[in-house]
DNA sequence: ATATTAATTATAATGATTGTAATTGACACC
DNA sequence: GGTGTCAATTACAATCATTATAATTAATAT
């Protein structure tokens, strides 16, 4: 863990960007939370058991910031907030998610699935391709089993 | 047009709804601006203009309505505000999107692309998907020609 | 006509996010 | 060690998109 913090660190400096303890716990949280998908309140939250006296204005702006400099991946699943997610250790892109429409939960796919569809952009429309984002939304495996009786 | 204003009136009322004025002149109002990613805001604006008594709410409703029906697509480019997309004519999956990240513009893909990515996922994961929503962030041709000097 | 129900309006409320002004903290330089 | 400078933070207020509420209206069936 310590090693990831060490890189992040680093990353901010190369922007002439600190890491403040503040930004620190902040980075702390996502790291031990790295499967989950949490809120800018649910980071607040967490970070003010570490640091009490942290604000939330301040967890907004450094997940902002994080974000800019693509070492979190800021998503949204259409409820109305926004999620941060620790962007995979040298992975270029955001990685892609399984919705369940039943229980509401998140898989990720790290695996890169859209190198073919990426170059039919390219070729096709002449849109040169920086980042992508891909969102399935199903039944997981879990629901399947578990047949849900519709009341 | 009318056509579609029937088709639309008809996948109502087999959920028992009506195709109010209101409803009518929103639907109009997508169709006629089909090419654009309009916020909910801007079909009030625009509603307003045939119907200036409609109340923003009710665009609201009716939007999330549409939306339930699978008539339009509610999408989300990560800038606060929820767009609203007419779904073309008979097609079972959300459209993708390729947004500029110089301009702004945002383009459309009605192809479906992921036939075979779907595939992966349904057969590797055992995630059975209903739909899916795909986005490129990346530099359009037009942006890529007009080479815009860094300030 | 009248009763019933769905739909709409205006307005207020909510909840997420951002702006602001004052304060604090870190670091370079004397 | 003291001081200046500038970024970062805090508490709080403000804003923006969206949703809920209560009263009213419209549509439909009886």
């Amino acid at each position: 863990m310590e090693h990831r913090i060490d890189r992040i660190k680093k990353q901010l400096h190369s922007q002439s960007y600190k890491l403040t303890p503040q930004r620190e716990a902040t980075v702390r949280v996502l790291l031990e939370r790295e499967e989950d998908h949490l809120s800018a309140e649910d980071v607040y939250l967490l970070v003010k058991e570490k640091a009490p006296e942290i604000g939330l204005a301040t967890v907004y702006r450094t997940l902002e910031l994080l974000s800019e400099l693509k070492i979190v991946d800021k998503i949204n699943f259409g409820d109305g907030v926004s999620r941060y997610d620790l962007r995979k250790e040298g992975a270029a892109h955001f990685h892609h998610h399984l919705v369940c429409m039943e229980c509401g939960s998140v898989e990720e796919i790290v695996e890169d699935l859209l190198d073919d569809v990426e170059k039919i952009v390219q070729d096709d429309w002449g849109f040169q391709v920086k980042d992508h984002r891909l969102t399935f939304h199903g039944v997981c495996k879990q629901c399947q089993i578990e047949v849900v009786p519709t009341t």
